[in-house]
RNA sequence: GGAGAGAUGGCUGAGCUGGUCUAAGGCGCACGAUUGGAAAUCGUGUGUGGGCUAAUACCCCACCGAGGGUUCGAAUCCCUCUCUCUCCGCCA
């Protein structure tokens, strides 16, 4: 959410964010509605000044033994134009509101101008993709095939975009899961956190989420809960409506969930294997941050993301998202892609962004240093640190043999109780 | 799921027979005085949002879990909801 003053005082700014973002929506209501807000309120705290001034007199004046029916009537009636006042008030908040909530956030300066991902910048790009001496098999064949990945199950007891993992294949998910957490806990200072994978509507729309894209979440029929989409929700609200200390800031919050997702308007896209699934799990890197600092820590958390990518030895590139691709409530981000042979190009496997203050005002996050100073939002940022199953299929891919078996990354091989390569298929 | 109790400022805790509550007292915190320095003591201050503003100055408005209602006037009375605690039942 962007601050109305900032849009009050400098509309041309946002306006002009707007045209960046390649987005249609217009200000000017929103303006109008500011300027007739403020002026009955302006009205009414006048009248609100006199009928408390009023009471105050009524005890001396009963006491004295005064007629206060005409004072009453006068008082009756300011009451409820007061009324009338502060419903007109409340409507036009409820109207701002919906809008306030629509308008995405202003990409920072630093993000290239563009319509769609063809404008997106490659920032650097880190190992070089694996030649093959043999037709390498994509890792929905390879983890039937080794019988790790059971897509045919899954669409029987739930449907499609599900998957069951079995034997080397479910432990090659929770291995990848330690892996990460451990890497970032031990190596970045993150505090690991384990979340519910169920919230509430207050936390979806903290984080932007709802309300413009319900149809892209899980709600569960009998309560107001939605499922997680991304631990982003439960962590960055974890600290909603708090003021910190400026002193604690930054902080670094990593968290494994399941997240679910709808994936409405991607059907017939990504159709085979995990690339594209109903439930999926990942590692999420969260960061609380001062906003002077926030770019600097964007890079850091970026870095951490690689870290993960660097040790397990995928080919990777950092892409500069354009003003057109970015996400709805991001100024600022990275996507790191995985390469992957079966697409014979480069997939996204993490997501890094800066926020700045856009879900902090939503989710009313503050701090402030000192007794003295005025509280201030906060910088949120979060990053993939990576997607799990992405990270299965990038390894089943990259790490693939011409019998079909499947070479454990060096560093995986503890995790996996000392096994190094998940043997070829038996039949 | 059943029965009961409760939710007040950073914390504790009064108010809850509607009108100096413009929220007491205590603790904590900040600043100042005192001191060689500290403790103790004394003094002053101590939240959030909004309006007005050059202003994080003054002034005004709102906020006692959330939302409605009654009233000239609500922390206080009424209704709905949420959460917490205690007991019972069920349960991994």
């Amino acid at each position: 959410m962007l601050d109305i003053k900032l849009i009050r005082t400098t509309p041309e700014l946002v306006a002009q964010a707007l045209r960046r973002r390649r987005s249609s929506l217009d200000i000017d209501l929103l303006l109008a509605l500011d300027k007739q807000r403020r002026e009955i309120l302006f009205e009414a705290e006048g009248l609100k000044a006199k009928q408390n001034e009023v009471s105050r007199q009524i005890p001396a004046l009963k006491k004295a033994g005064k007629d206060t029916t005409a004072i009453f009537a006068e008082m009756k009636a300011i009451s409820d134009t007061i009324k009338d006042m502060d419903t007109k008030v409340s409507q036009i908040d409820l109207q701002m509101q919906e809008l306030l909530l629509t308008i995405p956030n202003i990409p920072h300066e630093s993000v290239p101008d563009g319509s769609d991902d063809t404008n997106n910048e490659e920032q650097r790009k880190v190992g070089a993709p694996r030649k093959f001496e043999f037709e390498p098999k994509a890792h929905w064949d390879l983890g039937e095939s080794l019988g790790i990945l059971d897509f045919a199950t899954a669409a029987k007891i739930a449907g499609a975009r599900f998957t069951v993992y079995k034997g080397a294949g479910a432990r090659l998910e929770r291995a990848i899961i330690n892996f990460f957490l451990d890497t970032h806990t031990a190596q970045s200072g993150y505090t690991e956190v384990f979340p519910p994978f169920m919230v509430n509507r207050n936390s979806m729309t903290g984080t932007g989420q709802l309300p413009k894209f319900e149809e892209d979440a899980f709600r569960v029929a009998n309560n107001d809960y939605f499922l997680i989409p991304t631990a982003e929700v439960p962590v960055t609200n974890m600290h909603r409506d708090e003021i910190l200390d400026g002193a604690q800031l930054p902080i670094c919050y990593c968290a494994y969930s399941a997240c679910f997702r709808a994936e409405a308007g991607s059907a017939g896209r990504d159709t085979r294997g995990l690339i594209r699934q109903h439930q999926f799990n990942k590692v999420e890197l969260v960061r609380f941050s001062r906003p002077e600092d926030s770019y600097d820590q964007l890079e850091e958390l970026t870095a951490n993301a690689e870290k993960v990518l660097q040790l397990l030895g995928l080919p990777y590139r950092v892409m500069l998202l354009c003003s057109g691709d970015m996400g709805f409530s991001s100024a600022k981000t990275y996507d790191l892609e995985v390469w992957m042979p079966s697409y014979g190009r480069y997939v996204e496997i993490s997501s890094c962004s800066n926020f700045e203050d856009f879900q902090a005002r939503r989710a009313n996050i503050k701090f402030k240093d000192s007794q003295q100073d005025k509280a201030q939002f906060v910088h949120t940022l979060n990053g993939s640190g990576v997607a799990v199953g992405r990270t299965v299929a990038a390894i089943l891919e990259n790490y693939q043999n011409a019998d079909g078996s499947i070479n454990i990354p060096d560093v995986l091989i503890p995790y996996m109780g000392g096994m190094t390569t998940i043997p070829p298929s038996q039949n």
